[in-house]
DNA sequence: ACTATTTAAGAGTATTTAGTCTTAAACTAA
DNA sequence: TTAGTTTAAGACTAAATACTCTTAAATAGT
């Protein structure tokens, strides 16, 4: 799996936050009943993306999360980076410690090109593009296609 | 994680086997100390690879593994599907069951690209090639660099 | 036949990832 | 100030992956 189910939750909650266009707080609960995540579990994860510095976070009522910045400067590879850490970019795809220039591995540079266009992919993707996209063809953000783009 | 430890480790092995162009039989026990890969847990791997038909073992004395074709018809894709399986290949980014051309989601279109991308790199890499790359810079396949090529 | 060697197979353990549950803390509004 | 709402945080459980250990089966050489 390229990232992890942490990673994937995060990514289709800060589409739907991409999605709200609002400046108000969306609360973590009404985001796990229509993306259909675990309210906990996407609590946790929307920590992470809190402590990165992506959402901001209010408690009480009417509070909730939202984005720290336009939609359209967040690209996915934000949250990835803040999720599963920037390994994905960083390490041999061998797994072997410290593979670099000095001493790769056989697959180093192909796997350097290879890592480069996952990561351009990723980094050309920002959050109201892909949202945009979303809403305009009534795309999937969920296992059971329910989700309804407002 | 692009791929699992036991694809890797079975990459590693493959590539061993790859180096040593010998038609004989190569003991899983000296694999498993050259590369510093814990014997039981690679002959576990060895035997998904040896059921997928990429190897063929032999018991008892001067017995092992060997590749069951030349390694320059052997690439990294098929050690890839036979220990990982086909669902980098064939699932959706986001992990959307289903996810394809009648109900993507936002990401479908871009992940199609980048997934070929990554099939093409690692279909495009044959094991005598990497072997022999390898071979020639004295390349590392260990976390200590400790594996002398033959 | 017997013994040593080697892979096969299955059970068992450890670690990581995924997900749940409970309590605390912050906040809003009445 | 009190009650209800919401995120924060930590302990806990479940499942998947990574790894270990033991026993069986096959094979080769004596």
């Amino acid at each position: 799996m390229l990232l992890s189910k942490s990673c994937v939750y995060g990514m289709r909650a800060s589409l739907y936050l991409a999605s709200t266009y609002s400046q108000e707080y969306t609360s973590i609960r009404t985001m796990s009943e229509k993306l259909d995540i675990s309210f906990h579990f996407l609590t946790k994860i929307l920590q992470q993306l809190t402590a990165a510095g992506l959402l901001e976070s209010h408690k009480g009522p009417s509070g909730g999360v939202r984005l720290t910045k336009p939609a359209g400067k967040i690209s996915l590879i934000e949250i990835v980076v803040a999720i599963d850490g920037p390994e994905l970019f960083t390490e041999c795809v061998l797994g072997l410690p410290g593979c670099g220039i000095e001493k790769p591995c056989p697959l180093h540079e192909k796997w350097a090109v290879t890592r480069e266009h996952i990561r351009d992919m990723l980094a050309g993707s920002t959050l109201d593009e892909l949202a945009d996209k979303g809403k305009a063809g009534n795309l999937r953000i969920t296992a059971d296609g329910s989700f309804v783009w407002e």
